[in-house]
DNA sequence: TTAAGTGCAAAATCTTTGCAAATGT
DNA sequence: ACATTTGCAAAGATTTTGCACTTAA
């Protein structure tokens, strides 16, 4: 089941499915949240760490995951859904951080706001929020 | 007039104004665009680039510049306008980038999207969008 | 088999820290 | 004169590169 789901993600990209690739993707498939590269670092362990750069920037390049570019110098990366791979590559979904807890979350919003300039072709937005979350309010 | 207007700026903070600082500041007033480090690097010259370092956080700490961290691990720093200086410090406009001449720039937005989501507070929001600015629409 | 991916060592960058000398008020 | 800021040297951290060895198809 997990398997297959990693088989169709890396078979995706037209690359190949080696034992590290699938240890990083099994982490982002069971964990909820987005994750920074020391936690990654942690969850794989043992794995080199030049080797989980370039897996991530591989998987970013693939368009597997993506950066959440939060204020204050964090990055946080996370596994791309169904959008991600459409051709635009859009996230329509805001990225949350409680400034009490810290926690990263994604907000749920039913209408992802439509922006428009006079003359600006908008291809994707990226949102990102602060504030207090549900479990702090 | 530029001078007065530094001197503001600094008096806001109640700290020193010092040469290196207002050297900064004026290079910040007389740029249209968000800077990079690379670039702030090359136009301070000689600074020490600890010293730099520094005066950009005490700058962001006080909140005179902000950074826009575009997707692709860039940071740019710009000069806060009067938002900032309130409570919030909430940058209620959207940076663009242009995904053919990479320029960043202000989008021109009249209404700036409100969200809310149930039980949540949303007390800052950032926005960046990527797409063709209007030079090479 | 062989093209692609990994681990290791080391270079290149970037950021932070401590402290003496210089500067601003 | 005194507190603050700066420059320098050096430590720490992060990211990249080159290359021999291993692995997946």
């Amino acid at each position: 089941m997990l398997h297959l789901q990693i088989k169709n993600i890396i078979k995706r990209t037209g690359l190949t499915l080696t034992k590290s690739r699938k240890k990083v993707l099994n982490i982002f498939l069971n964990s909820e949240k987005p994750l920074s590269l020391k936690q990654l670092r942690l969850l794989v362990s043992d794995m080199d760490r030049v080797t989980l750069f370039r897996i991530l920037s591989f998987f970013e390049d693939n368009k597997i995951i993506h950066t959440i570019r939060l204020d204050k110098g964090q990055d946080l990366f996370a596994l791309c859904v169904e959008e991600c791979e459409k051709e635009q590559h859009q996230h329509n979904h805001i990225h949350f951080q409680c400034q009490n807890c810290e926690d990263v979350s994604c907000l749920p919003i039913k209408d992802f706001p439509v922006l428009s300039a006079p003359n600006y072709v908008i291809n994707n937005l990226s949102i990102n929020a602060v504030g207090i979350c549900k479990n702090c309010y």
